[in-house]
DNA sequence: TTTTTATCCTATTAAACCGATAGGCAAATA
DNA sequence: TATTTGCCTATCGGTTTAATAGGATAAAAA
């Protein structure tokens, strides 16, 4: 994403030539894509002069809804997470546990940070 | 560890008590004891009243110590990590990796954050 | 209309990781 | 010296994830 971010027009931009650049196997990168564009960041072309391009501005990309994508979960335990909630097995009551509140507090932190980064802030 | 912390006197407490109240399996938590111990969190004492027991008092130990003997790297990508530090395999260059300086930055918040809490802390 | 160029898509592999368990050993205490 | 308790290593089984394979499909050009 950073790399068609980079592109000053907003022409596809090949597979092959992002796998080569960004020294990535290029089926690997071909399934990253795809995930992307499901995601509804990308937009594609296919035959001749196809390929990849961003379907939003740079600016309009936050990197909390990049990484949730990618990445998955914000919150490193599942019971504080606003996306993958889980409950923990075994835990009696969330309220009363030590570690919920610290791990809150982290992923709050976090997500702040995340949510105030566009693509456009981090290819600067 | 929280369990040990609540305790007035620092007489050893058994797996078996802890593992019951926890409700963890008793074989699991002492494997996780066994880990804590050999990090020198905690002391042992075997035979007829013996036990686990704190080393320091809670005021002085630090989340960030305990995370990473029990989660390991506190950073979310391994090119980012003080203790735990690995290459990215293919990254020509960390300075100019665009994802390099996000991560740098919630790494510092969040090592902020357990930096500032003890076992003390979140126990209350 | 055929060929070429590219993405689309599903299935699969291989390795790493981790929660959890098994089973015997060692030491301290009464 | 019997009992109680932690010590230790090995292993299992499930989940995840990076990575690959191979063909289908669509678009553009010849």
């Amino acid at each position: 994403m950073t790399f068609m971010a980079k592109q000053e027009s907003k022409i596809p931009v090949q597979i092959a030539t992002i796998a080569k650049y960004e020294n990535i196997s290029q089926k690997y990168l071909e399934s990253i894509l795809l995930t992307l564009r499901k995601a509804g960041f990308l937009g594609s072309k296919k035959g001749k002069n196809g390929g990849y391009y961003l379907f939003k501005n740079p600016e309009d990309i936050k990197m909390t809804d990049v990484m949730r994508v990618l990445e998955g979960p914000i919150a490193l335990v599942p019971c504080v997470s606003l996306n993958f909630y889980e409950k923990c097995a075994d835990c009696p009551d969330e309220n009363t546990c030590a570690v919920h509140n610290l791990m809150l507090e982290v992923r709050d932190n976090t997500l702040t940070i995340f949510n105030n980064k566009s693509l456009a802030d981090i290819i600067s």
